[in-house]
DNA sequence: CGTGATTACGTTTATCGTAATTATA
DNA sequence: TATAATTACGATAAACGTAATCACG
């Protein structure tokens, strides 16, 4: 058996059983394709097509768990490449991270400014989307991983590893009514127009799930995908933000002062999620290992290849 | 790149890196091998061994990542001829099942004898282990799976099936002291000599995990494989026997008495264990649906290759 | 020197394209 | 008749073994 005759019948099968389209794709004739496909048929002793006189129609049962074991066989393949060009290349190359727009902002820059010094070579590019988005990245090999605030509802192709805790805070402005409370309950929270994230963040559901389940109906003001500048209509006196605790400015947000949430709305987890079962690259793992070094990634990928 | 060269590279690092050995292994001469290996690094860009002068020693870092991913390559190409034999054979076939002696005895043969009488070119072949062995068994390719009271201690090699529930039943003689209460306690039994299964099975660990966590301690007058010889026993009046309650006879347990115990001892899962990650033989598939139809293990094969 | 890796060389075989053929819509 | 699969044939290349060479213990 060889590998071309299984890149073949995976060819042929997302080509839509069409030889002459799958030929063109892999840069073969036509008679040659089907040349080996009929020898491998021959070799494993049963069809792996459904043949109408003198046209591929579709895959025999057989040839669906065939085609499936060889998709998998030429992906280890394939990560074998990745592997070696992982290894050749030094310390240059690219990185792309997917994430919403609060991490880049607030966890990522510390991070980043490391990393850039300590590998100048590597050209790191953030992308920034909402949860949707930066898994469809991560998929489509568009991304090397994204960071995104969990429970993101996510498919078996992927691989989460949970970095951190997050938890909510309350920003209202200075002498709001809020701040003098001891310790506020999600009933007092409603009493107030409420800025926060958007609908298509993670966040966003969390919080208003808190609500629901407390049979609360709140009041969303206003909200947005940029925490500054729901600061900024705090600042207005428009209303209270609820926000990522990785927010709040280190004592730089003047007119306003931080309510701690966390009771409130609980914690959520904060992943980084990658393909599953592939390699990790050198560089994504050496992010990694800045970004959340208690996963001790790198001394995974030092015994066992592609973490689980 | 060649599938022979990734079972080059796999084969020489399980000959201890001698080119000569892993030649040999492979029916192949030993400067065929030696070009091919060069080929593969050249085409990768990176040495994969180590050489000192003139001896292959060691993998590269590299080397060993891609080592790990040619294994897993090789793994689903051997996996591709095994779907095609299995659709290939009609069905005839073989089927080995390792199992404890008391599934073997009890819960087996009304499946059994359903699967011989419908697939009756399969030769069924039961092998009787403890839970370390059957779990040996099948990693070794000695059997296509193995049922086993769990938790088993089962490693990422195996993926466990849930079939059903068991319980334990205490066996005590006619006219035994314990038949008259109405419901027992941990306490009631632990005043009796007790008969039950072998340290080796997991039943055992399950039951006396129960009495130890109660602060018991009981006296084990006698463990055996075979819940048959403990009937004897407690018939003779020597004590009574806590067995799972598929070994009670459906009214043939003449002279003696059975005791639920199921609110003791909880309830263990039985589970059928196979490879992960490889595709299930027809056979095994419609043996596994006739003894836990409620997995519907075969619908989840026409849709999907080698279950979770 | 013996064992084991590498290099050189030649034969055999397989791979794959062009051209011709057949079959279907 | 156009499109798509199969068959026939031939040139090129690769696969792989034998023999020779080299390198170390």
């Amino acid at each position: 058996m060889k590998l071309q005759q299984l890149r073949y019948v995976c060819e042929i099968v997302n080509a839509g059983f069409n030889l002459s389209r799958a030929a063109r794709v892999l840069h073969a004739s036509q008679p040659g394709v089907s040349r080996y496909v009929h020898l491998l048929e021959e070799e494993l002793g049963l069809p792996l097509f459904v043949r109408t006189k003198n046209r591929l129609v579709s895959l025999t049962p057989a040839g669906e768990a065939i085609a499936e074991a060889a998709k998998r066989a030429l992906r280890e393949v394939e990560s074998v490449q990745h592997i070696a060009s992982d290894f050749r290349g030094g310390d240059v190359g690219n990185l792309i991270i997917a994430t919403a727009p609060g991490h880049a902002r607030y966890s990522l820059p510390p991070v980043v400014e490391r990393y850039v010094k300590r590998y100048p070579g590597v050209r790191l590019r953030i992308r920034q989307g909402n949860s949707a988005q930066v898994v469809e990245w991560v998929m489509n090999k568009e991304a090397d991983c994204f960071i995104a605030t969990g429970p993101t509802e996510v498919n078996r192709d992927l691989t989460l590893l949970p970095c951190h805790d997050i938890h909510a805070v309350i920003l209202a402005p200075s002498a709001h009514p809020l701040g003098k409370k001891r310790r506020i309950t999600l009933h007092d929270v409603c009493a107030f127009p409420i800025i926060t994230y958007n609908a298509e963040f993670t966040f966003y559901s969390h919080i208003m799930r808190a609500f629901h389940s407390a049979g609360l109906q709140p009041d969303i003001l206003l909200s947005a995908s940029d925490a500054e500048l729901m600061k900024t209509y705090v600042r207005a006196g428009l209303g209270i933000a609820i926000v990522a605790h990785t927010a709040q400015g280190k004592g730089k947000d003047r007119g306003m002062r931080t309510i701690d949430a966390a009771h409130l709305f609980g914690t959520s987890v904060v992943h980084i999620g990658v393909r599953r079962g592939v390699h990790l690259g050198k560089h994504l793992v050496h992010f990694v290992e800045m970004f959340a070094p208690r996963l001790e990634l790198g001394a995974q990928q030092r015994t066992k290849s592609a973490g689980a």
